[in-house]
RNA sequence: CGGGGCGUAGCGCAGUCCGGUUUAGCGCGCAUGGUUUGGGACCAUGAGGUCCUCGGUUCAAAUCCGAGCGCCCCGACCA
């Protein structure tokens, strides 16, 4: 991507509500832009990490086994009357009635509709267990929004629901998500605890919520659930044993905040420039840094390391801006990505490539021919050691 | 939802107490021209405003009064 042709609109001052350094970062960084209270666009480059996220959430659910499908936001609030949650929830839950004069929700969370599509078309112990899960955006009229993307009313979350036969199966789908969670938040770069919670109004006997560390009061970033057979008997999901007996599907259910992982993320890593991605999320791998554009040498080598970059399959994104060298380190610095090719005094020098490593503040001196290799034998090494 | 604060140019703010030299300013950003080019450069010129909204007081309102809307902080709450 070419710095010019993309939208990513950086700035030198936070924007006066934001208080913790996650919030700041990503108003700076050109990644969020609030809307109303609690409300945010992603704006290019914040949607990228963001989606960096939502591919390794992904990837490990999908190794679980489970099954991706998408589910409506918009719900009937009758469902919920069946469970017996349309009381319970209150107003944080975002309701309105239809032209019909029906009264629906924005679901903040989707036991309902998944207990309702597993009772529709499972009625045989053959077919458990099963996980089901989605990433979709998810409505919460909270009291009071904060710290940027981390409280929101509207977020992305990644809701996984499993049936099982009885409480051993359970117990075995609760430890494969309890796993996958440990390799998420690890991928991300996140250090994270594991508590015992409290159920609350999701319900269910035994709950866990993954804690990432950092200056942020918030997170928990994710939250697993033993739920038994709450809505199961509530809502007359059984199936017929192997004894030819009915009896109730066993559930769990389990949440990640996925827009809640990148501040968690620039929380736990970042210094007084700005961010420091690491790898496995950084919305670009390499910052391509031609310093001075009027020199044809440079900007000629510029083009050709971007192109053999791109060629190679490595998302680098190229500052053709023709403003001052500080500035694109300022930009460079702020904006975080963990690898930069500078293209500078070395180079005029002695034709050599500066390769800065983000997070080490560390340069290696590099010849113009052996800048691409090196940049992906380093991508290839680094991911070999985040992929687990 | 209780308590407090704020709303003036794209962003950050001063001016509001004590109404009138204010043509409503400053910094950053933006535009044009020039000098620059390894850590947010400099000079010159310029564009950009329903002073949150509505109503009231007054000869006169960004400034005083009332109502409304929005945003933030503390608390309570939070799968």
């Amino acid at each position: 991507m070419r710095w010019t042709k993309y939208f990513l609109p950086t700035s030198k001052e936070p924007p006066k509500d934001a208080e913790i350094v996650s919030h700041k970062l990503m108003s700076r960084a050109g990644m969020i832009d609030k809307i109303s209270s609690g409300v945010y666009t992603y704006f290019p480059f914040g949607y990228r990490a963001l989606k960096k996220v939502e591919r390794i959430v992904r990837e490990e659910m999908d190794r679980t086994g489970a099954v991706e499908f998408l589910m409506p936001a918009l719900q009937p609030a009758s469902l919920w009357k069946e469970s017996g949650r349309l009381d319970e929830m209150g107003e944080e839950m975002i309701r309105f009635t239809d032209r019909h004069k029906r009264l629906m929700l924005f679901g903040p969370t989707h036991e309902e509709i998944v207990t309702d599509t597993v009772r529709k078309n499972i009625n045989s112990w053959k077919q458990l267990p099963i996980t089901l899960y989605q990433i979709q955006t998810k409505f919460r009229d909270e009291m009071r929004p904060r710290f940027g993307v981390v409280r929101a009313r509207e977020f992305l979350m990644k809701d996984a629901y499993s049936f099982d036969r009885d409480e051993k199966g359970l117990e075995e789908s609760y430890q494969k998500m309890r796993v996958a969670y440990t390799r998420i938040f690890k991928r991300c770069g996140l250090d994270c605890s594991i508590q015992q919670a409290d159920s609350g109004v999701i319900g269910g006997k035994f709950s866990e919520e993954f804690v990432a560390k950092g200056e942020c009061p918030e997170l928990e970033v994710g939250h697993i659930f033993k739920l038994g057979t709450k809505y199961s008997e509530s809502m007359k999901t059984f199936f017929i044993d192997s004894s030819g007996k009915e009896a109730p599907a066993v559930m769990g259910c389990y949440g990640i905040g996925v827009s809640r992982i990148v501040p968690a993320i620039i929380e736990g890593n970042n210094d007084d420039r700005g961010i420091v991605w690491p790898l496995s999320v950084a919305p670009f791998s390499v910052l391509l840094v031609p310093v001075n554009l009027e020199n044809a040498a440079i900007s000629g080598v510029g083009e050709k390391l971007y192109g053999a970059l791109i060629d190679n399959g490595i998302d680098a994104l190229y500052d053709d801006r023709d403003i001052s060298a500080g500035m694109k380190f300022s930009d460079g610095d702020l904006i975080g990505i963990p690898l930069w090719a500078v293209i500078g005094k070395k180079f005029t020098e002695k034709g050599k490539i500066e390769i800065k490593i983000r997070k080490e503040n560390r340069f290696v001196e590099v010849g113009v021919e052996n800048a691409t290799d090196w940049i992906i034998d380093y991508i290839n090494k680094e991911k070999r050691c985040t992929t687990l």
